[in-house]
DNA sequence: GCGCCTGCGCTACAAATGTAGCACACGCTA
DNA sequence: TAGCGTGTGCTACATTTGTAGCGCAGGCGC
């Protein structure tokens, strides 16, 4: 769970699951407050260890991506907030996701109703 | 902004979010590990230093309560899942939390679907 | 072969966090 | 009034986090 991680930890992960897998330097250069190298490699590491965080062998150096695929890590965020502030409910929550955009593709909107009729079936079920 | 709080500080606040203004005794109650009550004070106390929460007298001691509204803490939570996760598209994050609820009340649907409805015209704005 | 980058790991250390013990004040009750 | 239970604050301390310095290895140009 990424709420089990410091701030800092989580600031790096997040920006793993943002951007995909890098380098530790790309990582350094992409991190506010232009940490130091080491710095950035110290808590890569302790990640790793933790199991936050995995690394695999590339010509540039390791490559860092996040250990818990995008689709868990998702769902389990949504689920945080839904249930911190939310009391629970999806439905709710993607009122208020809906109330905050902005501009918003027609495309993207019809997907939503398709999946809002999918969530009806299901519930005819 | 509740990721730059470190876990066991951000857990409470959670929890303050999610059931409302409590003492700190409730607080210790509800905290999972059965932490003892000077430490959930002292952490009460360094969250109240922070500006993360704030207490109000009550007879049964002080009501500890989030620092910013559950409106503006919502919103600043979902920007953040959706920034980091859903590549700043809200209805994207909207589909996927849609795909996660399992049975949903109808009245619900209906109220997303007026939501879109709205978007629409906005779009076409 | 000799410097130079780049990437990396190890070590060190200050600051922040997590946890608890102790002492004190207030309201009740025997 | 002496003795409790409850709610607090203060202090202390072990662990974790955040940050950086140093030294080493491999690839590259001179």
């Amino acid at each position: 769970m990424l709420n089990r991680l410091p701030p800092k930890e989580r600031q790096i992960v997040d920006l793993l699951y943002q951007q995909g897998a890098m380098t530790a330097s790309d990582v350094t250069d992409k991190l506010p407050g232009s940490p130091s190298g080491s710095a950035v490699r110290t808590m890569l590491k302790r990640l790793e260890d933790k199991g936050a965080v995995q690394r695999e062998d590339s010509d540039r150096g390791f490559l860092y991506s996040p250990a818990v695929s995008d689709q868990t890590a998702r769902k389990s965020a949504l689920s945080e907030v839904v249930r911190v502030f939310f009391n629970g409910s999806p439905t709710s929550a993607a009122s208020a996701l809906l109330g905050m955009s902005d501009g918003i593709d027609t495309k993207e909107l019809d997907a939503l109703e398709q999946m809002i009729a999918q969530a009806r079936k299901a519930t005819g079920n």
